[in-house]
DNA sequence: CTGTAATAGTTGATTTTGTAACTAACAAGC
DNA sequence: GCTTGTTAGTTACAAAATCAACTATTACAG
């Protein structure tokens, strides 16, 4: 039973999952008290907010989201008027979505919220935790799923 | 629209979840395909695994994870075989979890996948990486998630 | 003792996600 | 033109997560 060599708490993707819950549950605080956002949505919201106008596959896949998801986060914030739809006259399959003034209200709030909890964030670590972490991070998260037998 | 001072990618609270879930997707795969485990029942399977005989409560504390989603998991765990539970004759409220022959076989299993699939996540990453990642992610972890007006 | 609070764990109702199938519009071969 | 395939996005149904209320047992104050 006792075991040897293997560390639950220094697992990788167990040590991850426990970082990513604790260190966002108070921005989710937020998003969810001023504005009723899920997830998505205010990753939806960011994405609109930073890179402008943009279709909903898009979305997809600068955010590695499923399109579902993301479907149903514009339908919310479009309900919610955070989001406007236009079609594209030259394909009419395409949506393209933007933030309404609302939307950018909300947007440059949790902007701020964002920047400042990032600081507080990093503020606990030293120069090295945090280089480290940024480079190891964002390998892990371009690195193509492994294969196993 | 356009914005400064602020990168969604290398927003802490983001780049976890990324990084956390892409890196737990192919072991993932192991404990679905091969156990049809959800993602709390490996974790209960190697707390018990690990330390031994727990009870329900303790493992949720470990793993800070909430009662509902530990009490379904030892329910699924339990059915199949995988663990078994004993009251505790002294505070009869109390369960005490043990694996079965089989559960201990399955945590054996996916405690080696663990340990190779550890192996190639830190292998694509420097010394320096490795390192900084673990030392700030077990901070992240621990930390008391952050107050916000 | 007895009533009240606390703890271990389960259950039920609601919300959210995941998977697959679907509609609508375009593209390309023939 | 017409068939076949592809892409954008939605919808439906099942699986899972969340939150609150619940049972059963113990603790403890008076």
């Amino acid at each position: 039973m006792k075991d040897d060599k293997f560390e639950l708490a220094l697992f990788l993707p167990y040590l991850l999952a426990q970082a990513a819950e604790n260190s966002s549950l108070a921005f989710q605080q937020v998003y969810k008290d001023r504005y009723g956002m899920l997830r998505t949505d205010w990753r939806v919201l960011f994405h609109l907010g930073l890179y402008g106008r943009l279709t909903a596959s898009e979305i997809g896949v600068r955010a590695k989201t499923h399109k579902t998801k993301i479907s149903r986060a514009v339908q919310r914030l479009t309900e919610r008027r955070f989001v406007e739809r236009a079609r594209d006259e030259q394909d009419r399959r395409v949506e393209h979505l933007t933030l309404t003034p609302q939307g950018l209200a909300a947007y440059a709030d949790l902007r701020e919220v964002a920047r400042r909890y990032e600081a507080a964030l990093t503020d606990g670590l030293t120069e090295q935790e945090a280089a480290g972490l940024r480079s190891a991070l964002t390998k892990l998260a371009k690195a193509e799923p492994q294969r196993f037998t």
